[in-house]
DNA sequence: CGTCGTGGTATGTCTAGACATATTGATCGC
DNA sequence: GCGATCAATATGTCTAGACATACCACGACG
């Protein structure tokens, strides 16, 4: 009943014909001045209709040429990576932390000079815990050439990804997830047994190219799945 | 030295203000007609530089009020996940696949049943290796029901991935990655050790709300990585 | 004092055009 | 036949406005 924008609807529209397969990957989209007066409105009402199908990868604009369908190219997932503190929080569990340890040092290797930017590192490692079962194991680096607040921060209460989401933001990122089998000590700390599967997460942050920080996490496989749930008509705009 | 679109040199400068902690959560920005004034340009095309960064979840947004940096909520990634062959053909390895098992069948129980929507399921299990070496064992079911014409595939010749990401498409997905140890069957497959750390990616994906296919990846945790590259200026744009 | 309009304001949507730019397809010259 | 040139065309960008809509603040009324 409410009168959705026109530009949604015509949006709408060509997302269903491409998705449900009317339109096959290739085809061309009708002219922008056919749209015009398909939907009686101007031209940058269908131009916007269509530059958000552009930007969300299901057509591909081209001058003089026209639109066309895009290639299905590659599953591109939207995988949310929250905070562990709400994440936990969210689920309704007790959220634990305890930091482990805490020093300040120079970087002692290739990869970790490059993150340091001339500058010391601080390395923290810190116990994750949901309703007092261990949750995660993770080792952080934090360039303090560029987060140089981190000194002053009493890590002891605050959980540093926490920290840094709030007060370092950041322009790139890497996330690495692979599987790996406990280590003694980690086995230990996540009270599961040595060379049990686990989930790990390495995660590089950049600000301008310059690398703010560095962390690696240890979920034990049997109590941790990463969930990514997206459509591809896309969940990223609010007004929905 | 070639001049940008102007509401691209927007997009950019606001970004830039946001990425850099000038404009901090909840900070204002500029009322349109300002930022108007200061670029010397039209509403329309300030306001199409503020949609887009409404977009990508960096500003909100609202009547009267005005547009504000948004709070930073969770680390939202692109990842990647593309079709596993075009991966594997991508890094210059050779890609091998083999078809260990075919059956159609009915549901077998309450999750299966969902998927099948009243029809049957064709289940496969098949391989994908690198340059001979196993990568993935591929478990999956697909729902006859509403992608019929997989039954004349021939998955001997075409892993059914690559066959699902061409002919049939989905508009909602869900992925489950996760760590576990590998079982006796697995491992053999995989030439792994048995309880070796693995990967297991599962992948449910809908269309219009049927389920379309549901697959489970396995690839042993010492030679497969996930990786997502991205930045919070967000690769999704082709123009960049 | 509380509550209900009401007006002002900022964004949301849209129009009808303009010029710029890239690319295609055809024409012309060799 | 083949290559270079050129015009037609579709999209890219932008303008200067218009009306719609949501929201906040303030004031009037009960």
């Amino acid at each position: 009943m409410t009168p959705d924008p026109l530009h949604r609807r015509i949006y709408a529209d060509l997302e269903g014909r491409i998705l449900s397969g009317e339109l096959s990957p290739g085809a061309r989209i009708p002219f922008e001045h056919e749209l015009t007066a398909q939907y009686g409105c101007s031209r940058a009402t269908v131009s916007k209709a269509l530059s958000e199908l552009a930007g969300r990868g299901l057509v591909t604009r081209r001058r003089r040429a026209g639109s066309f369908v895009a290639q299905p190219k590659a599953h591109a997932a939207f995988l949310a990576i929250p905070d562990l503190r709400a994440e936990v929080m969210e689920r309704g569990q007790a959220y634990g932390y305890r930091l482990l340890d805490q020093k300040q040092r120079g970087p002692d290797g290739g990869a970790e000079i490059e993150l340091a930017a001339g500058g010391p590192l601080l390395a923290l490692t810190c116990l994750h815990s949901a309703d007092s079962v261990p949750l995660a194991l993770e080792h952080r680096l934090i360039a303090l050439a560029v987060a140089p607040q981190a000194i002053k921060v009493n890590f002891q209460s605050t959980p540093p990804g926490t920290w840094l989401l709030d007060y370092e933001p950041w322009t790139e990122a890497e996330n690495r997830i692979g599987a790996v089998e406990a280590d003694a000590l980690t086995a230990r700390l996540l009270q599961i047994k040595p060379g049990a599967a686990c989930l790990s997460v390495e995660r590089r942050t950049w600000r301008d190219g310059q690398g703010v920080t560095r962390v690696r996490q240890v979920f034990p496989g049997d109590r941790f799945d990463l969930v990514a749930l997206f459509s591809s008509a896309h969940a990223k705009d609010p007004s929905r």
